[in-house]
DNA sequence: CAGTATCCTGAAAGATACTG
DNA sequence: CAGTATCTTTCAGGATACTG
């Protein structure tokens, strides 16, 4: 997690999920992903330690909950929490930014949903 | 400028403005600063080289406009450009997910102006 | 499957001094 | 005032190997 500069709400937003991976695991997660290795199997090709690094923080933070899942216990799965949910929203105002704003941007699946 | 890892919107606008400065500078031309030394005196301390490279991307985009003051032709001012106020809500909704999200986050000037 | 552990590198950040 | 130029440092990212 990275300093706080300042008690901007933009500066500190910018602090904890302004970098290039972490929004896109939420993107991910709103498209309906919920294992680790759907979240790599994404176009952007993240490695594994930045992408387990990205969940840790974002369970830390307490948007995301890892859990077994019920039926094959070696499973885990990822899912937003209440207190993620409003990160939904954020993704899709970017990729509402991105498809009006950069030309041959498309979005593949579900964030809209 | 970042590479471009995949054609998604999130994934190309996170390429693009995804780091901890760019949207700052944004945020500052929105609140109505419009000077070189008025972005410098922001709370976040940013350095001359990071704001001169951010405003110089930013230009380059075609998000803001460079131009000498009709005034004193030694200052300097700039703006968004048409291009550039999209940008305007993506900032907003930055602020207003701080603001709902994270504790002691206040915003200081007109962004939601 | 779901990670952890390393190692390495380049790029971004940060500090500071300087200039037309 | 509005930057440029350097230098140094840090650290995020990327590659890869390994594991319960």
């Amino acid at each position: 997690m990275r300093q706080r500069r300042s008690n901007c709400p933009i500066a500190c937003t910018l602090d904890l999920v302004g970098d290039r991976w972490t929004l896109l695991v939420v993107r991910d997660l709103v498209a309906g992903k919920t294992r680790f290795d759907e979240f790599l199997a994404s176009e952007e090709n993240i490695a594994t330690n930045i992408l387990s690094a990205r969940l840790k923080l974002l369970e830390e933070l307490g948007y995301i909950a890892r859990k077994s899942d019920s039926i094959d216990g070696r499973r885990v799965r990822y899912r937003l929490t209440k207190s993620g949910k409003p990160l939904r929203r954020l993704v899709r105002e970017i990729a509402d930014w991105g498809l009006k704003n950069l030309p041959k941007t498309k979005l593949v699946s579900g964030v809209s949903d």
